[in-house]
DNA sequence: AAGTCTTACAACCGCGAGCAT
DNA sequence: AATGCTCGCGGTTGTAAGACT
């Protein structure tokens, strides 16, 4: 096992970019010979390269049925939905895709898709509504001055900000919608020290109303309105066939019906690594790294939930009292939020 | 025009699976 | 079963090109 020798015993094979020349001499080659061992191939074709390195040249870019060019809109919601399926496996997503590369996707993912989705309020790893406070602090802020404007402008034709009645809903519903699911994720790893938080109906939003809306046991998920994300079951069967793990599954199981079981043992999941994994022996909804003033952490790392004092959960306190602020200095957009979601359905979220 | 910052993408690195011996 | 090797994958880095100041 262990390494490959094959780059180190080349001392002095050309890295960097390939020449016009160089890439005429892997093309002429393989073409007439095929590429055979990849690592004796250099020496064959001449070229001084290590055998990976002329494997990536080849079926990265000079492989002839390769597609160039930009994505379309189609492809792009391909790599989306495959990607909540398959996670970062672009070689399972790329084989979807004709003529693209793994490699391709996975730079189109991390240029322009991972920040579009960040823009729209979307976690690019769980495909969730974005948890970190950063996120909720600036929805809240929006609608601080919305309802600022609408306060000093009564019509909204004058909204000096330009802020439509529609968008400020969004928002709204997004802001509830986050916040719901930073409370579904917080709650079982802080609560336990911090009652303060689910006794306290003034830190808790989710008592607003009379109504324990924690209670839930849907978990939001997203809907591209106006796409066929999610929805697209042939593509989602074969994708999900394709996922070797028991993981995708059973967080989907979980998200299209499942409830939070009362007698799980937390303690098991702080030893997992990755959020895919923790699905997957987690019955919970997916989990979302949040950051915080201290920085990002893991809300499943039992440590921070059980032996830290100060700092992340007292900076969440401290924001979350931030935020709910305006309550008691009169803008009660809380109350807006959840009459807003009572009475309905947004075509965009849940 | 020059310097700096940002973006996009090609290429590299290291790991692990799988196969052969 | 143990070992060595190849290949493929996913994460990361380097850098050219474009945008901005």
């Amino acid at each position: 096992m262990g390494r490959s020798p094959c780059c180190e015993e080349n001392v002095g094979v050309k890295k960097g970019p390939w020449t016009p020349e160089e890439d005429e001499k892997l093309i002429d080659y393989i073409s007439k010979h095929g590429h055979g061992s990849w690592r004796t191939l250099p020496k064959r074709a001449g070229l001084n390269r290590c055998g990976k390195s002329c494997r990536l040249r080849w079926t990265n870019y000079l492989t002839p049925d390769i597609k160039r060019g930009k994505f379309s809109e189609e492809d792009e919601r391909i790599i989306i939905n495959l990607h909540s399926v398959l996670g970062n496996k672009w070689s399972k997503i790329a084989t979807h895709l004709p003529g693209r590369t793994d490699n391709e996707i996975k730079n189109y993912w991390n240029t322009h898709i991972r920040k579009k989705l960040l823009k729209m309020g979307i976690d690019p790893e769980t495909h969730k509504p974005r948890t970190d406070l950063n996120h909720l602090m600036s929805l809240s802020q929006l609608l601080g001055t919305s309802n600022l404007s609408s306060a000093m402008n009564t019509t909204w034709g004058n909204n000096p900000l330009g802020l439509q009645p529609d968008i400020t809903q969004l928002a709204k519903i997004q802001l509830l919608q986050n916040l719901l699911q930073l409370m579904n994720n917080y709650s079982f790893v802080n609560v336990g020290n911090n009652p303060y938080l689910l006794s306290n109906p003034n830190l808790n939003p989710l008592f607003l109303n009379g109504t324990n809306l924690f209670q839930t046991n849907k978990e939001p998920h997203v809907v591209f309105s106006g796409s066929e994300e999610y929805a697209n079951p042939g593509l989602y069967s074969q994708a999900q066939s394709e996922c070797s793990q028991q993981d995708v599954s059973k967080s989907w199981a979980d998200l299209e019906g499942g409830s939070i079981p009362q007698d799980t043992d937390y303690n098991k999941i702080s030893n997992t690594t990755t959020s895919r994994e923790n699905q997957a022996e987690n019955p919970l909804p997916a989990l979302v790294a949040f950051s915080t003033k201290m920085g990002t952490v893991n809300q499943m790392d039992s440590n921070i939930a059980q032996t830290s004092t100060e700092s992340p959960s007292n900076t969440f306190f401290d924001d979350w009292e931030k935020l709910l602020d305006d309550e008691t200095s009169g803008r009660s957009y809380w109350k807006e939020i959840l009459d807003l979601t009572s009475t309905s359905a947004s075509p965009i979220l849940w």
